[in-house]
DNA sequence: GTCTATATTAAGATAGAC
DNA sequence: GTCTATCTTAATATAGAC
């Protein structure tokens, strides 16, 4: 395999689809070697820290499509409803119709550092904002806007759980079924 | 460390807490040793399998407390609403009032086997149906039991991984109060 | 049935050539 | 900036004494 010189973000998105299959703890360097074709020793030249960094550089890359596909779609003006079923259609897309984990639920296992932690809780409360700002917009007080905003991020968190162990996409795809009525409709 | 003779459920207890912090791939051998007080040794001739099968021992531990703190208290007879807030308050304590983990989550990521994965989907089968049981008691109709009992459990399950992240068990603690409503309120 | 001791493999990590 | 080669540690797993 001579010099890959593959891309920073190519990069993070192989070894993303590693970690969200197999966990931070149950992926090796060895793997996101293989599966990224750059050799262990380069691994550490761009991320000297080694797995933790990479696990860091991963959420930040997660937290970018948040950002792009979520987050940023929720900001502009516009019908709340609509937005968010555009908004679930983009989810449906990000989550393999139920098929994949979630980052948040894979990297917050105990073995990540004390900053990826940090990261992730910065990147759900931004999610969660998101979420209570369109269902303010709809008309809801600011604390049920919140409450629900946690309601559907538990819901879709937990129906990928349901989803996988299950091996049946239903209730993933119910949830984003559900997702406009839960954040706009009081 | 003399003979230790640790008996088999406090050592799949001790086990469990193990897995349930750090997952199945980031709990080592080593560690259960430490833990239970048994040398590694004497693990494989408990469990000859290794890992594996020590995983499937917690998996049955799990689905035993499933069945008897949840499944049990809702087969009998007696008022739904009043069953659920009782089985709320054991599911609380279970979960160390959203502090801890998951099995199933925590159990259904990728490097288990695939027995594995077959007694986790067993177990979280029996508890949708339990939950759809005790909806369909409180008048609804078995298609919205059904869903009913899917809602609430992928809402226990998201809203502890979000309790997890941002280091707050307000959110599950939440979902607990609203389990009575959500499984008995049509 | 548990122990001590060890074999074997793979992990994370570094040195130094190119 | 990536490679080959290697180091060190820790993982799973087994053999054999008691």
């Amino acid at each position: 395999m001579a010099h890959s010189m593959v891309g920073e973000t190519e990069f993070l998105d192989k070894t993303a689809a590693l970690f969200l299959e197999q966990g931070f703890a149950g992926t090796s360097l060895s793997q996101i070697a293989a599966a990224t074709g750059l050799e262990k020793a380069s691994l550490y030249y761009r991320y000297p820290g080694g797995k933790d960094e990479i696990a860091m550089a991963v959420a930040g890359r997660i937290g970018s499509w948040l950002t792009e596909f979520v987050i940023q779609p929720l900001a502009i003006e516009g019908v709340p409803e609509k937005q968010v079923r555009e908004v679930a259609k983009q989810l449906r897309t990000l989550y393999g119709d139920g098929t994949t984990w979630c980052g948040l639920e894979v990297l917050s296992l105990k073995g990540g550092s004390e900053a990826l932690s940090a990261g992730l809780k910065a990147a759900l409360t931004a999610w969660i904002g998101s979420f209570a700002a369109v269902a303010r917009r709809s008309g809801m007080t600011t604390a049920m806007a919140r409450q629900r905003a946690e309601m559907a991020i538990a819901q879709i968190e937990g129906s990928l759980v349901l989803s996988r162990v299950l091996g049946d996409p239903k209730p993933f795809q119910r949830t984003m079924d559900a997702l406009p009525g839960l954040l706009t409709k009081a």
